[in-house]
DNA sequence: CTGAAAGCGCTTACAG
DNA sequence: CTGAAAGCGCTTACAG
């Protein structure tokens, strides 16, 4: 292996002379400059970044934990993550939490142990929010609440849930099924409001923003907003319950079960898988859509529009999400490089205060939500685990063939 | 930071003592074991993985070029990988070629500058032959030809091809149309055979086996075998360019303009995604599928389950792929350190050997094809950039709801 | 503007 | 079985 060493006797100039023309810092004469770069090229001289992130203490990689890539909606978001940390100068580490060994958790641990600079967390987690909490190193969630002082960016379901109650209630349905995850996973938090049962959550005047909502999985609002304001509508309504985002062999079956269990369902709103395999369903059965049955799916990647028809869809905005999630993860990397005040430091310190600095200003940014359909409920004082929010990124509804006018 | 040598004194052993319980290597008393694990508890040691990555010379991460994850095929494919490179100790860096500025170039960078410890290969390149070869690290390339030396696993498109075409010739298909990338992608290479024209190609007696073609991308052998064969039965059979595989708007579009083109049609072939918009085009026509129209899909990613209609599909083996192409790559990856004795020393002509050692052993592998189809080709000496060819893994044909018994 | 020196946090011969 | 020492290939103050 040729190393800078090598570079450096080839031309006749010292170590730290051929450092400043790779790195192309400082003051160096053309002449040093070319003849460094003569050097280099004789003798293929490629740096060693093993080194240079080692000294560094940095390694310009950024974990992107999903649940699964092999699900159109995570592939999406994941694409959209690589490419504007790219453009930032970011590598991205893919972790399918399906198909790694340890889950999260050897992520987080890489994390720890140097190998990454920070994490962007879009997965489920069975973890507690200390255990998130006590990591001390960059971390942002998106459409996740990890705990305190963990940032996190969300999609506004809320505004999600509202707009397909609008569709739904304008065009007269009347028996609305609605597929998504397990219902246990709607209040994971410790609670001071206990609205566990369906028909209680769904008839209740529970306030659907910044309070009554005590999960660690921001999505559940736009089920929670669907069942409120059907439920206000005296629109027949259910839930049904797939499995895990990676269990592929639950989206068939649970379309399948569907037209059995409710022969008059006149609408259904699930996932852009789940949708997809409800349009096959419906089409094998000749039920017409959108006359007679309307399907929303509730994602709006590319798999809605290649499910034999145009599903009309809430569509989350992926560049959005991947522009505000990256500039905030970089920012959180920031702030911790900022605490250690040069490298050769001591350093024992220095990774501590960044720490406190990083969840302090976290901690702030995270407990103002920017609600964009509700107002003046926050600044009330300190909540412990109360229904914490991140920045909201507005969704939208996309027409498509599967829903009337 | 908390270090090695903070636990050291904490324990009030010595460093390397430390080193020692942290890699449960070599004899350590259980009372200094203790000792050590105790300071290490109290202190909160997590150790730097930079720094013994940077001294192994290694990351355990492997690269994964793919065009774009999201496209099923692709995300399947990573999917997969992930899950074995994981099983094997891996890390995977995953690598949308679309999403990623500089394109594969930025990740051959960071496998030259050990940053990844070597990299699979799943995409197309524009990069000469040579580009790879003067690599001299461990690559492995899927369903891409790279150059000589450079293992290769690739499906085996030819037997792809035939089951397709023994499927329309018995179901009696009078017009076939089949989508597929760029035709120029067929013979990239110096050719000393020019069956440049579709009609030369689909009709002249060009072997398709290990002499013949001369393209990079061994996928093209589905699209010759199946024109061939049909050439044969004298069926009407036409070819539609799409776009690069990233070129999302590309597909809905060639679905329509098929239909426009050919109103004849009775048989279209194309990847998932192309079959997918297809069936939805046929389904808004109306074109009884399958008794008026029969469609293929050419990969038999989830895409095809849930497109509305369950396709017809030949089917690629994904685990198997996965499997053959993480245990080379990591045999690979073992070459290069056995040709480095012994990681302290003076190092400047262990990698150049190491590299030597790989080549020419991969380069042996990968002249010798296993075709199921053919035998006794191989073996008539040396000829530079003909046909090479790697391991084939079987495909399969799976019967959906697009197609006739 | 250039060079000699120290150091990033670990691992591994090697001497005790 | 344990400890002092050298070194992995870079970068960055610091003195010239």
């Amino acid at each position: 292996m040729v190393g800078m060493r090598d570079v450096a006797k080839e031309a006749g100039v010292s170590l730290s002379t051929v450092s400043l023309v790779v790195n192309d810092t400082g003051y160096v004469s053309d002449d040093m400059r070319e003849r460094v770069a003569a050097a280099m090229k004789k003798l293929d001289y490629i740096p060693n970044e093993l080194a240079r992130n080692f000294y560094r203490d940095r390694t310009d990689m950024i974990g992107v934990i999903v649940p699964t890539i092999s699900h159109p909606f995570f592939s999406t978001l994941a694409a959209a993550l690589q490419h504007e940390l790219a453009g930032r100068g970011y590598r991205t580490l893919l972790c399918s939490q399906a198909d790694a060994e340890g889950g999260e958790a050897e992520y987080v641990d890489m994390l720890q142990r140097h190998m990454m600079d920070g994490i962007i967390m879009a997965a489920h987690t069975s973890h507690a929010p200390d255990y998130w909490t006590l990591i001390d190193r960059p971390v942002v969630a998106f459409d996740r609440y990890l705990g305190a002082g963990i940032p996190s960016i969300c999609s506004d379901h809320v505004h999600g849930g509202q707009l397909i109650a609008q569709q739904l209630i304008r065009t007269g349905a009347r028996h609305v099924v609605s597929i998504g995850g397990p219902r246990s996973q709607f209040h994971d938090l410790p609670a001071h409001l206990s609205s566990h049962s369906l028909s209680q959550s769904a008839r209740s005047n529970v306030s659907l923003g910044s309070d009554g909502v005590n999960t660690t999985f921001p999505t559940v609002r736009y089920y929670l907003t669907l069942e409120h304001e059907l439920g206000q509508a005296a629109i027949r309504y259910d839930y049904v319950e797939v499995g895990e985002v990676y269990d592929v062999q639950g989206y068939p079956r649970i379309a399948h079960e569907i037209f059995e269990r409710f022969p008059d369902v006149d609408a259904i709103v699930g996932s852009d898988i789940s949708a997809a395999y409800c349009v096959q369903e419906a089409l094998r059965r000749g039920a017409r859509i959108p006359d007679e049955l309307q399907i929303i799916a509730y994602d709006g990647s590319y798999l809605t529009e290649a499910a034999g028809m145009r599903i009309t869809a809430i569509r989350q905005d992926f560049a959005t999400i991947a522009k505000l999630t990256s500039e905030r993860i970089i920012e959180e990397i920031g702030k911790g490089e900022k605490g250690a005040a040069g490298k050769g430091a001591r350093g024992s310190a220095s990774s501590q205060s960044s720490g406190a600095v990083r969840r302090r200003s976290g901690n702030a940014d995270a407990t103002v939500p920017s609600f964009t359909d509700e107002g003046g409920t926050e600044g009330q004082g300190y909540q412990p685990d109360s229904h914490p929010q991140g920045e909201l990124v507005p969704v939208q509804l996309r027409l498509g063939e599967t829903t009337r006018a």
